[in-house]
DNA sequence: GTCTATAATCGGATAGAC
DNA sequence: GTCTATCCGATTATAGAC
């Protein structure tokens, strides 16, 4: 490289670590105080940048919240959605659908991150109508589209309705998840996880499972 | 009644008229505004009393969203449980399911009030769990409770694990107004209602659908 | 492009009259 | 118990130096 191209670049690596840093500062404070529960000061320090900055790269506050939603809707997707594509495909649904229950379960309890993303989009969902649009056709299209498609295409047992009954599979994991974990009801309505899923394997495909 | 009586019951009902007038003001803010994004100025104004008959009542903000949410949460239990419960307990499950089903969605799909609160207590979920708590204990918890039952005690069709399918259910049909609704995806993911219900229904009794 | 300092406004909460 | 008027800290956003 030449002297000039290096300073281009560096002086692009500048701008992206301080827009890097204003994602993180921005990560940890929406996620947490929420849309209006957040103030810019605090970004600004958590970000280890000043105010100003931070309105020359994103306009204004709701332009950074914006920017903030989507690139976590898409981070989110890549690693959800991505990882779980490749396995489904080939075994039966009887062991294929507990795998990707299980997978999406320990995935999504777990991470911390996840569940104050889901609170802070569905939360602000009546105020940023567009970001959960955005989080439905990040996350909630591709993931019912890729059990249809299982669904649809595996060769084990007769499906009518592969669309519905991949929402049927979703909703049952997200409404748990939702109940236990981001509302709390764990104590209040317990459930275990292995019960959820093979009552849920059960309905899909009862002539696979025998005698469990 | 005498005059004390009469003195002291107007009292009350000043009391008690203020107190009514405060929830609904606060109601209006806080569905649409969120608790942080709601001023306790606009709660007055909403509620046509001054900030300061607020401030006697509740003692702070807080105090009024959680007083507020706690009702919210009981009346909502009132209306949506005690009404379902008289429609389960005697039809066998293909039409019993299905009239449940489309009442529950008939219900909270066009209440706009039941989505902006349901956003409410997902997005403060993480700052009030107790509201959190609150909410699945007064909606989450009998509405599992009472379809568990029906599931328990009919006599039609056998099922392994009633509370499990009960959820599945549920969580089939509350990710649906979720995901169409609450999360706007109607144009981005859409899907006929009696998809859902069809095949909700095809899964839990598969004997009784007949060539539907 | 980034900082410091500041403008202009709005927030929750209260004092004191009635 | 309720109101009006007010305190004062916090908030979004920007101006101007570098």
């Amino acid at each position: 490289m030449n002297g000039v191209e290096q300073t281009e670049l560096s002086q692009l690596d500048t701008i992206c670590e301080k827009a890097e840093q204003i994602f993180e500062g921005a990560l940890q404070e929406f996620l947490v105080h929420g849309y209006a529960g957040t103030s810019m000061d605090r970004v600004a320090t958590s970000a280890g940048v000043s105010k100003a900055t931070i309105y020359n790269h994103f306009g204004d506050k709701e332009g950074l919240f914006i920017a903030l939603v989507k690139r976590l809707a898409q981070k989110k997707y890549q690693i959800f959605v991505e990882s779980h594509k490749a396995e489904l495909m080939q075994a039966e649904p009887a062991i294929a659908l507990r795998k990707l229950a299980n997978t999406i379960l320990d995935h999504s309890m777990q991470d911390q991150e996840y569940l104050a993303f889901i609170r802070l989009v569905i939360g602000e969902s009546g105020r940023f109508p567009e970001l959960a649009k955005t989080f439905v056709h990040n996350l909630g299209k591709p993931g019912i589209q890729v059990l249809t498609e299982y669904l649809t295409n595996q060769r084990y047992i007769m499906i009518r309705d592969p669309e519905a009954t991949a929402r049927v599979i979703i909703g049952t994991l997200a409404h748990y998840v939702l109940l236990q974990e981001i509302l709390q009801g764990k104590e209040i309505v317990p459930m275990e996880r292995d019960r959820m899923i093979n009552t849920l394997v059960d309905l899909i495909s009862p002539n696979l499972t025998s005698a469990s």
